[in-house]
DNA sequence: TGAATGATGCGCT
DNA sequence: GCGCATCATTCAT
């Protein structure tokens, strides 16, 4: 069995791009329900403070997001599109708007780790599709990450290389090589080829 | 292999 | 009312 080690506050009371960089290989885990889940973050994305246009908290501080403008290390989960949800982690300072997005993971414990075809599990592979499969909804929206429930440990599984591209969906903020994910994964949301995408 | 599209509901102007 | 940090499906190339 693994050693899960969890991050302490202080991991995410830093940069939010060292953030988004470090938790590829960490081991996302979860409690809040019946089984124990757990997965390797593969994919992650920066969303920094008032400047950064695609950030939700570009326009001040509101109800929604109210709890990026927190402490860091609790979680931001937000709904969109009218059937999904979003995983983020706050970052930084108390009253410094930032987080990061959760894009994508590889099963580890509590999910089936491959498809029929016997092919690595792709069921964490997207922002909603791994809220839905971890059973994440608004209600647990202003968690602490360093509690039972929910938390993010240090499994050992440090990537060979961490990849950068743009962050993806967005209409703003396409400037941004804010995207992370590790470049060994076959579970990242989109392939390396997005890095093609790129604006000059 | 990629582009277009519909589903679906909330937050914010 | 409009837009949205998505995704599965459909259709074109």
């Amino acid at each position: 069995m693994d050693l899960l080690k969890t991050l302490p506050r202080s991991f995410y009371d830093r940069s939010t791009l060292d953030v988004a960089r470090d938790l590829i290989g960490k081991r996302l885990c979860c409690h809040l329900h019946d089984n124990f889940l757990s997965a390797r973050i593969v994919e992650t994305e920066a969303y920094i403070g008032r400047e950064d246009e695609a950030c939700h908290a570009a326009t001040g501080r509101t109800n929604r997001n109210q709890v990026m403008f927190g402490p860091p290390g609790y979680t931001y989960v937000y709904f969109i599109y009218g059937m999904y949800h979003c995983l983020n982690v706050v970052t930084e300072r108390e009253g410094f708007p930032a987080a990061v997005l959760i894009r994508a993971a590889e099963p580890r414990e509590g999910f089936g780790l491959t498809n029929e075809a016997g092919m690595i599990s792709r069921a964490l592979s997207g922002p909603g599709k791994l809220c839905r499969e971890f059973g994440l909804t608004l209600e647990h929206n202003g968690l602490s990450l360093t509690g039972s429930k929910l938390f993010v440990a240090d499994a050992n599984e440090i990537p060979r290389a961490v990849s950068r591209s743009a962050r993806v969906g967005l209409s703003k903020g396409n400037d941004k090589q804010w995207r992370f994910f590790d470049a060994d994964s076959q579970t990242v949301s989109k392939g390396p080829s997005y890095e093609r995408d790129l604006p000059k």
